[in-house]
DNA sequence: TAGACTAGTTTGCATTACAAACTGGTTTGA
DNA sequence: TCAAACCAGTTTGTAATGCAAACTAGTCTA
């Protein structure tokens, strides 16, 4: 308890992006999801959505499946435990703010 | 009701940079603050906190004071009326993200 | 087989946040 | 008395970021 404001420096920039978030929280409902179903939800273009997700995956957030659906390429997303874990601690922080103000 | 996720695309940036948060959220619950306290409070270096103590003016969300307290100077902050109604929307935006997650 | 479509990736650029250097004035102390 | 240290901030330099637009590689269609 006793949430400091302090604690608002050191959230996970990661998460932050309001971008991303959007994927995470996704991701963090469904367990997997294509690239078209993400980009319909968050409503990004390809391009944000490819390149957010690049840096998700750098950070070890989400693991990428690059695989056919048929004859026509299909990318599945889902979080990795350490990606659920740091929305969790992400989620929690917002939390404490909000309660805290 | 209804969080949208696509909502949380159109945050108000001004606010949502974690040092930026940290000082509105301070001038929201003191009403005015000085520089040397708001650095105390929020472990920014000087450079930084001037520097989004600008942008925060620049938005019109604080209203910077520049006077002496003796012969050392003295600036003084105080949210707007706006920068308090854009940190109680940002503020229900998180709410409803952390409710609907 | 040219043109349109699908599913993405890469590139270019303007904006950013941060740290470090700087400024202008005041106090201390030898 | 004047140089060094200190105070309260501002400005500058730079690397990283997010976004849009351009591009790629393969598939379908008329």
């Amino acid at each position: 308890m006793s949430a400091d404001l302090r604690d608002l420096a050191s959230v996970d920039r990661m998460i932050h992006e309001p971008a991303r978030l959007m994927i995470v929280a996704i991701l963090y409902a469904v367990e997997s999801a294509d690239f078209l179903y993400l980009q319909r939800e968050t409503d990004l273009t390809k391009g944000n959505l490819s390149s957010h997700l690049s840096k998700l995956e750098s950070a070890g957030y989400v693991e990428i499946e690059k695989t056919y659906r048929g004859k026509i390429p299909l990318t599945v997303c889902r979080l990795t435990d350490e990606g659920r874990q740091s929305f969790e601690n992400y989620r929690q922080q917002l939390k404490d703010f909000v309660d805290s103000t």
